[in-house]
DNA sequence: TGCTATTGATGTCGGGCGTAATGTTTAGCC
DNA sequence: GGCTAAACATTACGCCCGACATCAATAGCA
C-alpha cells in the first residue's frame, strides 16, 4: 500500500485512472455539479433527452456515483427543476426592472442558450408523461412566476387584475420564446418573433 | 408450391384467418391511417416520444408493413407534421371569424386533445434535434400560419404591420396553450392562463 | 482503523429502426 | 375465365444502442 504517497492536501489524482478520490467537502461540490450540469442539461434536450450516464460524464463523474447523491434520476429532475427556477428568479432580483427583464427573456443571447435559460420555455412541452413530483414542482414555478410578474408591474390595479395581465404577459414570452428556438433556422423569422412579441408588450402593457 | 400441404407443426401461424389480404384501394387507406395514427401520437409524444412500432399498431397494421409505404421514420414524421398544418388550415377556413378560431384554440377542448391539435403547440419544443426536412416543414407551416392571421385581421393596416401583430397574437396563442396544457395538474391555473389569454387577445386586438 | 465517496464493471432490460423470408391477394393479360 | 407476376402484409429477426440501477473493490478522509 505504501501507504503515505507524500502527497499534500490538494486536488491529487492518485490511482492508476484520472478522478481524485477526495471527500468530505468535494463531496458537496459533486453534489451541485450533479445539479448543475442536471438542471442545464434537462433544460436543452428535456427530461428524457439526457441520460444520468452523460449528466455525470458532464460533471465529471462516473455514473455509479450518481446513487450515492440522488435516489433515482427523478430525483434529480426534481431537484435540476427546482434550481433552475430558483435560479431564474436570482437573476430576476438583479435586474434593474421588469421592462429589463423582459428585455433579457426576448433576447437573442437567451433564445440561443436554453441550458441556462427560463425553465419554463424549456420544459412546459416536456411535462407531460412525467412523474407527479416533477409536474408538482413544475407547476409550483409557474404559479410562482406568475405571481412575481404581477407584483413587478409597474401600474395600479387589484393583485386580481395584476395576476391576470401576469398570465397574458407570461404567455407571450414563453411563447414566442419556444417559437423563436423552433424556428431559428429561419432566422429572419425568428428574430421578427422575438421582436414583435417585444414590441407588443410594451405597446400593450407599457413596459 | 407443395398445394396443400399442412404444416405438420405450423410455427407459422401466419394467415390464420384472421386479418384480410386486400390490397389496391385499402392500401391507401392504409397509407392514410399511418400518416392519421403518427400525425396524432406524434402531436401527442412528440417525434422521439412513439415508435414506428407502436403507430402502425395503432394503424392496425403491423411494423413490417411500414416501409412499404414510407422510406423511413423521418419520412413519416415530415408527411405527418405536413398533414397536421392542413388539417389545421382546413379546420381554419370553416370557421366564420379570426375571433371564433381564437375562441376554438383557447378552448380547454384544445387543451385536452393535443392529438388534434395545433402542430406548433405540440412540436415548437421538440423541434430541435430533428432532422432538417422536419424542421423546414415546421419553419413553414409557422410562417404560412403567421401569414394567416395576419390576412385575417379586421381592422386596416399594412402587409408589415399586420404581420408584426401576427407575430405577437401567435405568440400568446401558442404560449397560453403550452403553458395550459403543462400545468394542467393544477385546473385552476391552466383555466386561467387559457382565459386571460383570449382576453388579452381581445383586449389588445379587438378580436 | 473504520467510514464514505467514487470507480469501473456489470446486470438487465427494453426499445429503437430497419430488413429478409414467407405467404396471400390482387391486378393484368391472353 | 384462368394463369402469372407483382403488390402488400405478416412474422421474425438482427443488431445495436442506451437506459437505469447495483455491487464489489478501492482509496483517501477522519
Amino acid at each position: 500500500m505504501s501507504g503515505v504517497m507524500f502527497s499534500p492536501s490538494p486536488p491529487l489524482r492518485m490511482t492508476v485512472g484520472n478522478k481524485l478520490k477526495v471527500s468530505k467537502e468535494k463531496a458537496a461540490q459533486h453534489h451541485e455539479a450533479i445539479i448543475s450540469a442536471g438542471s442545464r442539461m434537462i433544460r436543452e434536450r428535456g427530461f428524457d433527452g439526457v441520460g444520468v450516464a452523460e449528466i455525470m460524464s458532464e460533471a465529471g463523474l462516473t455514473q455509479g456515483a450518481f446513487y450515492g447523491h440522488f435516489a433515482s434520476k427523478d430525483a434529480l429532475c426534481v431537484e435540476a427543476c427546482r434550481t433552475a427556477f430558483e435560479a431564474r428568479a436570482k437573476q430576476w432580483d438583479k435586474t434593474p426592472s421588469l421592462s429589463k427583464y423582459v428585455d433579457l427573456y426576448l433576447s437573442v443571447s437567451h433564445r440561443d442558450n436554453p441550458g441556462r435559460g427560463c425553465p419554463i420555455a424549456s420544459l412546459a412541452a416536456h411535462i407531460s408523461g412525467q412523474s407527479p413530483s416533477i409536474r408538482k414542482q413544475f407547476s409550483a414555478g409557474v404559479f410562482a412566476f406568475t405571481e412575481r410578474i404581477a407584483k413587478a408591474l409597474p401600474f395600479e390595479g387589484s393583485t386580481n387584475i395584476k395576476r391576470r395581465h401576469a398570465a397574458a404577459i407570461l404567455s407571450v414570452m414563453v411563447g414566442s420564446l419556444v417559437l423563436a428556438r423552433a424556428t431559428k433556422g429561419d432566422r429572419q423569422l425568428s428574430n421578427r418573433i422575438l421582436a414583435e412579441a417585444r414590441a407588443s408588450i410594451s405597446l400593450n402593457y407599457g413596459l
